[in-house]
DNA sequence: ATCCTTATTGCAACTTTTTACAATAGCACA
DNA sequence: TGTGCTATTGTAAAAAGTTGCAATAAGGAT
């Protein structure tokens, strides 16, 4: 706990309280700053914590991403990856090198509407992937 | 096997060979013709085949759908299912009753082409799946 | 400062998924 | 039909993820 971020004012904002275990779960992630497995988080946040559990790991990732203080990308075969909810984006994975590349959320714009008013959905930020060959692959 | 489908060709036709495991793998997904998920493929194809086993269905199920003759989509909380592969679609998922609409491909195209132009991938059939609250759960 | 409500956690047991490796069995070919 | 190559499988064990419930503790109210 070197650095001084401070998330509880917005955890409590959102009827959540923190606690030392999700601080230790949020600075792993913010100090990262990437994606991060449920595993990883773990592993990692265990050295700032080392009561921490799976359960709760799992558990908070889910209810952080939730209120959206964290963003759930499925990435591969079915795995799942949080990052700390900066700007919405959605990721482009190259399956042979698994080089990633980031999406912004304006071009999926046009396509949210249109399938809204074509299921009668309401679209939210859900994650989005999709999958390719990047350039150097292609070969 | 009451029914009459073979796929074994097709398999060889992809350096695949036939087993009695992958028979009635597929021939599970072709009867329940919905999602299934690793497990309910697993209890169901195991009635067919009792000496099947886990790591194969696992292993099965990440094949085919390498070689194209199933669909994986992810769905939820990075859960997976598999389906027979038909024709190209995704899905949106509502995330409160778990309603799903599937989504034909066409409206895809469009944008597949601006990400490609922007990001130089090849973009394939990778499955998307969309996110969001249908009509009966936005109240 | 203390109490109270209830969100959050840990525990323990369980289910699901993955891995390594030796044994098996498709199937192409003679 | 038999032989050989190697894709595929089972086994065993580990890793990852989930669940129910009782105990704990965050933080608003007194």
């Amino acid at each position: 706990m070197t650095c001084s971020i401070n998330y509880a004012p917005q955890l409590r904002a959102q009827g959540l309280r923190m606690t030392p275990q999700r601080n230790a779960i949020l600075h792993v992630l913010h100090h990262s700053g990437g994606h991060l497995s449920p595993t990883q988080v773990y592993k990692q946040a265990r050295k700032e914590y080392p009561r921490l559990t799976e359960p709760t790991v799992y558990r908070t990732l889910e209810d952080l991403a939730e209120k959206k203080f964290l963003l759930a990308a499925h990435v591969g075969n079915g795995k799942i990856v949080y990052e700390l909810a900066a700007k919405q984006h959605h990721h482009l994975i190259c399956h042979k090198c698994g080089g990633t590349v980031q999406v912004e959320h304006a071009p999926l714009e046009l396509l949210y509407r249109q399938l809204e008013s074509s299921t009668g959905y309401k679209l939210d930020s859900g994650h989005v992937t999709f999958f390719g060959l990047c350039s150097d692959c292609q070969s």
